[in-house]
This record gives C-alpha cells, structure tokens and sequence, in this order.
RNA sequence: GCCCGGGUAGCUCAGUUGGUAGAGCACAUGACUGAAAAUCAUGGUGUCGGCGGUUCGAUUCCGUCCCCGGGCA
C-alpha cells in the first residue's frame, strides 16, 4: 500500500496553513504523527517571516514545521531545490509511520514534487550572468539562431523563459524542449494523495488580501525589510522580489507613504492571487476536489484520511 | 462676482482641423517544465458634465447652465 500524502493548496490568503494545522492537530488526536510541510516559494526564506505571512510559533500548535524559513535569502531555491528537501521530508515522516501535509501555493513546487521535472544539469554560471546581462529583444533574436522551435513559441516579451531557453541550450548544448522530453524524480505515483484545492470566493478573497498586507505593515513587515536591505543583496534573487519588498523599500527611501505602500502593496497581493487562482483552478486534475468557502471543514474534507 | 484652467473608461490622462474615441493602471479570461510572490498572452468595460443651437452629421463649433481647481476682488 502507497503511503499517503496530504496536499493542501490554494491561493494567497485563503486560510491554507490554518486548515493544515487544523487537520495535523485532528490527525495527532487520533493517535497519529503529523508534519506540516511548506510549499511556498517565499515562505521558505528565513529572511522573510512577516512579508510572507509565516505561520508563528503559537500558530503552529506544536505542530512540526518544515521548509519554513529554511533557506538564506542570499541563495535562490529553485523548484527542483525545494521538491528535492520535500522528498527527503516526505520520506522520513513515512518512515516513522507519520502524515506529511504539504501546504502552499506555489503550482510549480507541487507540480515538480508530483510529475517530476526535465533532468536538466546546472547550468553554467558563466552562461547564466552573460544571458542574464542581455535584453529581451537581443536574448529572443539570438534563441530564434539556436534554438528556433523554442523561439517561434514564445512570446518576444517574455523575459524569463527566453532567458532559461537560452541558458540551457547554450550551457547544455540541448534544447530545452529536447529535456523536456522526460520528467523525473516526481513521486506522485508512490503515494496515495489527498489533495484539497481551496478556490473561495474571489471578491472576499481579494478583501483578505487587503487585510492581510495592512496587517503585515503594522505587525513588522518595514523592520523585516529595513534588515533585509542592508544585506545588499542582488535586486533579482526571489527573496528582493517578495510581494513588499519593492514597495516598503520605497517607503524607507522617502520614495512613498505608508499609505502609497499599503495600496500597492495589497494591489500586488490580489494580483498574485488571481495567478494562483487561474493555477489551481486549471491545471490540477478535475477529480482533485475543491472547498469554495473560507470555512472549510477539514474534518469532512479530510473524512478518508482520519478515518483509521 | 470677475478672470484663467479643467470636466472623455473604475482611476490618471491622450485625442478628434466635425464622420459617436484610445493609452497606462485597475478589472476579466487564460498560459505556465529548474529564481513561479516570477514572466507572459488576450479582452474596451464609455450618455466624451447637462440642456439648447448651427450642421446631412456635434464628444469636437456656438450659446447657456452646473461642477471641480487656481487667481483677483
């Protein structure tokens, strides 16, 4: 028998930690163990507790918390990187006969930890700074010469994956498209998932998020980020590029109000969450089942896993 | 009260020498294979302040009224 898996995803503000801790304190009433384990891409650097929301120590009631703040903001965790830590996770709470929970909303982290990934080597750091130094236009006119299959589908705007293009044919001589004829290390076929989407209303989603971020500037979202730029890092790592980061960094420089902040800081939340909405609502499998409230009963939900 | 400037999309504003209008943002929909809180694609949602006049035709010209800035009294 597959061991299980609990999979807990949805938009930014729709209660996903809370609904995780919920079904780990009714998993470890029942006589179980369980872990909660973070699958999202800004929750897993230490230098960013408030901005990305975080769960407290009080929140976590006891619970086992991982890939929470586990990486330094000076390195970048790739989708790769992080489904990697989470299988080693997953497999030692198997181990002791635990449940591991994985919660967040990164589609792409859950994608790779699932289906696998092209097996596509690192890349050459030579390679990446000169691709990286190139414009937009340039990089698309020079991938159409090496890579034109990959050229013609792209849109010419699209910064990021013309630059990945680029990067992997040249420091892999292959095409991205020829590694992406395999996906590997996924492991959504050695387990029994119990996937809950949570989709819940847009407009009082969007109200959340509002909340959320003017709650973050009062409960020390400026200090976090105050200490996180006298670390001088490079503008372009994940953790500079944080929903809040731009914008209290503005503050700080006498650049914007608090209250200039506060609105473009929550508009950049609800945009973030209409991506992961569109994410969660298209790309996982239709029987994967979905909680369109802000209430969720994690115990009916949950019904087959707490069972035993 | 008088003199300027302005009233066009949810917001900020272009524009039409008269042929019923378009940008950015918002919003909506979607894409997504190694920095994904990233990146990108598609979509115009409108009594052009009100009323009257001139005209085949007015958002545009004229008159008048209303509203918002600023200045002078």
């Amino acid at each position: 028998m597959r061991p299980p898996l609990a999979l807990i995803a949805g938009p930014t503000a729709s209660g996903k930690s809370q609904v995780a801790i919920d079904l780990a304190l009714a998993l470890q009433a029942a006589g179980g163990r369980a872990v909660v384990i973070n699958a999202d891409s800004a929750q897993v650097y230490a230098d960013l507790a408030v901005l990305s929301a975080r769960p407290s120590l009080y929140e976590m009631g006891g619970i086992d918390h991982r890939l929470f703040g586990t990486w330094d903001g000076a390195s970048a965790c790739s989708a790769a990187d992080w489904a990697a830590a989470a299988k080693g996770i997953i497999a030692e709470v198997h181990g002791t006969g635990g449940m591991p929970i994985v919660v967040g909303g990164t589609g792409l982290y859950i994608r790779t930890l699932l289906e696998g990934i092209a097996p596509i080597p690192g890349i050459d750091p030579a390679v990446r700074e000169r691709v990286r130094a190139m414009t937009t236009a340039h990089a698309h006119a020079a991938l159409a010469r090496e890579d034109p299959a990959r050229a013609a589908a792209l849109a010419p705007a699209d910064s990021v994956r013309i630059a990945r293009s680029l990067e992997v044919v040249r420091s892999t001589g292959q095409t991205l498209v020829a590694w992406q004829a395999s996906k590997t290390g996924g492991i959504g076929s050695e387990v029994t998932l119990h996937p809950l989407i949570l989709l819940p209303d847009r407009a009082a989603l969007y109200a959340r998020c509002d909340l959320r971020f003017a709650s973050m500037l009062e409960r020390g979202a400026i200090a976090e980020v105050e200490a996180l730029l006298t670390r001088q890092l490079d503008p372009a790592l994940p953790v500079m590029r944080a929903i809040g980061v731009s914008e209290i960094a503005d503050y700080l420089r006498g650049i914007c109000s608090l209250d200039e902040v506060r609105a473009r800081g929550s508009q950049a939340t609800r945009n973030y969450a209409k991506r992961q909405y569109t994410w969660f609502r298209r790309q996982p499998p239709a029987e994967w089942p979905r909680a369109e409230t802000l209430i969720v009963d994690t115990a009916s939900q949950f019904e087959t896993l707490l069972q035993h």
